[in-house]
DNA sequence: CTTGACCCCGTACCCTAGTCCGGGGTTTAG
DNA sequence: CTAAACCCCGGACTAGGGTACGGGGTCAAG
């Protein structure tokens, strides 16, 4: 059970992501500023890599460099009491329903499209449309 | 019941979204080219209001121009088989799929958040890394 | 020691998805 | 007619999210 800290290069490859990516998400505060070796090396705690695949994720959901942070910062500290935590909660949770839901609906007009038969009359007008056919901003 | 056709700027302020934004999603192919007027104006047709909420959202929810470029010709023609069709509206169900799957577990670990109760332990570590936590690329 | 592989930092550059500009035609209300 | 409000097009500009580059220090194997 080791807890050894990486070079910059070592999680870069362990995450899959561009070292100069890491930089980056340090200035924009998606990851802490690590400690550094006597040399001035950043020294990154092994569950970086976690964080990192945190942030993939969450990308690939529509969250922007910003909102992850704000994802990234929500727990309850002694600077911020637990109320304050669970309302800002409660907001990314809406987000997240309307985003399932959006999904769901987009999902369910492609399962309509996979059941399609051959040899059926083609479908002139584009299906996907009839999902997400609301008009909420 | 009219079926009466869309200048560019009427579409825009219908659909909220800047003009410029319809000329380019039209270069980008997301928009299908509309026909033009004697005078050269382009005349939408009254459902790409639609097309362009489905853009928005899907947009939203992290996908590129590009995907939903793919997702918006989805559909059986003669040029498509329907089997072709499924083919790739399965490849977007397995997409969706995950991305939902990621969504709930980011709402799980929400959830949980805005339960702990006023005056426990602050919470150190940061608690939204529980959720997401595959190796899987 | 030296050489190759790393790391540091600052700056410049790239792509995506728009957005703005400006010179010029069109439409419509007065 | 004319002015306001639209529309056309090509091209320049932006912001967000990275990536690349280059000059210089560091570390580990031979």
């Amino acid at each position: 059970m080791r807890m050894k800290s990486l070079t910059i290069g070592h999680l870069a490859r362990e995450a899959g992501v561009n070292l100069e990516t890491l930089r980056y998400y340090e200035r924009r505060g998606l990851l802490p500023k690590p400690p550094r070796s006597a040399s001035g090396y950043r020294l990154f705690p092994s569950d970086a890599a976690r964080r990192l695949r945190f942030i993939r994720h969450a990308k690939e959901l529509g969250f922007s460099l910003k909102e992850i942070r704000e994802l990234l910062s929500l727990r309850v500290s002694r600077t911020t009491t637990s109320r304050d935590i669970r309302t800002r909660a409660e907001v990314k949770i809406a987000d997240i329903d309307a985003k399932i839901k959006s999904l769901e609906s987009i999902e369910k007009t492609l399962r309509k499209l996979t059941n399609v038969c051959e040899g059926c009359v083609p479908v002139a007008e584009c299906p996907i449309l009839q999902s997400l056919d609301r008009e909420d901003r």
